[in-house]
Order: structure tokens, then sequence, then C-alpha cells
DNA sequence: CCGGATCCACAGAGATACTG
DNA sequence: CAGTATCTCTGTGGATCCGG
């Protein structure tokens, strides 16, 4: 039973996207629905949404709705949720180190830097 | 284009297992097929021996089979897969802070503390 | 008995509309 | 623009079977 709660703790981002999200949201500080299909291509509109909710009731993403016309709603990290940029950095900093090998594996046509900072 | 690596990354290790395998290989060292299943009880045999297979195409995991009667095979981490330490570091000493907050989204009946260390 | 492989059932993810 | 609704299809869970 000691590990039960090491699992529970994956379940709050872990899932195909959810750490692919929290990267944007911590490198680019609020950003809208849009912004993020955008940085985002691969991902549907109806798994973005599904893992922002679920982002969101666990107090990891705040969204933001402006009453407008066209909407517009804005999704951040939470003052919580910044507790998670040790596994962010962590992550962000293995894929760095690891391109080579990736590289490899896939076949890659381009070397990407990914971001190591999280400004705002 | 600059996060595809990024993804690529997760693409490793994400999976709704991989990462409890790991944490268990992670501390405990090299563990038998059966030793995995007794530390991880939810999940199934298929589920595990799949894992482990996509782990170990990745280079992550090394399975070890040894010829006799009953059969034994173990997994280990490798060389390669330490380097995915600093990950699993940091989403244990997440889990680790963050009990209590679990504990009020589960309403959790028991705080189990997680491994911190990396013996063997 | 151990470490799987195989088959079937289902839930969740992907693709494509449609809506306030 | 920011989502739903719907359908399809992959991945997961469960049970059983098998070779050593």
């Amino acid at each position: 039973m000691t590990y039960c709660k090491f699992e529970s703790a994956l379940e709050i981002f872990v899932g195909k996207w959810k750490p692919v999200i929290l990267l944007r949201l911590f490198n680019n500080g609020a950003m809208r629905f849009s912004e993020l299909q955008r940085a985002i291509p691969e991902i549907t509109k109806k798994m973005l949404t599904q893992q922002l909710r679920e982002l969101e009731y666990h107090n990891i993403v705040h969204r933001e709705i402006y009453h407008q016309i066209p909407p517009k709603v804005e999704y951040s990290i939470t003052e919580y949720g910044r507790s998670l940029s040790g596994i962010m950095q962590a992550m962000n900093d293995w894929g760095v180190t690891h391109i080579e090998h990736l590289n490899q594996l896939y076949g890659a046509e381009r070397v990407g830097e990914l971001e190591t900072d999280q400004q705002n």
C-alpha cells in the first residue's frame, strides 16, 4: 500500500496530453483555447477540452472566461499547479539530453530545442 | 516544431502503467514478472507484459530470461533507463509533498509514505 | 506452477460534424 | 471562438489457454 498515493499523484497529470498541455502553459503563461490548439496540432478539441477540465478539477489549471463575442477563454497554471514545475523541468531536461537517442529511434527530421526556462 | 521532441520523450514512458512499473524497478532493482504482479495488484498480466515489452523496446528496461523450470524472467532498469531517474525522483517527491492535498481530493483511507531513495 | 499468448468485451481516444 | 454531439476505432481489462 506504500505506493498507492504515487499512483494517485500520477492520475493528476499523467495522460497522453496533460504534460504537453502543461508545458505550454508553463512556458507561455495564460493561453486561449485556440492558442493551445494551434500549439498542439495533433490534439483534438474534444481531448483538449477534456484534459483541461480534468486539470481544472484537480486545481492545476485555472479557467478564465471572458463573456464577450466572440467568446474568449484563457487557461493558466494555478499557484498549486506551479508545484509541478519540478516534474515538468525534469521531463524537459530529459528530452533535451536525449534528443539524439530519440532521433536514432524515430529517424528525426529536425532537432528542435526545448524550452528550459519558465518565464511568467 | 520546438516541442516535438518533448512529446517523443513522453511517448517513451507514458502509458497507464509505465511510471508505476518504473518506480518499482527503480526502487527494487531487478524484479521477476510475478514480483511486479504482486507489487502492482491492479495490473493484469496482459498489460504488465505489454508495457514491459514497450519499455524493453525503448531500451529503458532489460529482460533477463533464466531457462529453468519453473521459468524465471527478471526485469531491470537499463543504464539508459537510469537517465529517467530525475523524472522519477521529481514525480516521487511531488507525490510525497502533496499527499495531504490528494487525501482531501480522494478522501484517502491511509497515508502511505512513498519511497524516496534509490538504492541499487 | 511461471510467464506469457490469445480471444472477447468494453471504455476511452480520434475524426468529423454541428451549435451558442 | 470555444466548445458539444456523434460515430468509429484503438487501447485496456478480463478470462482462458498453453508450453516448459
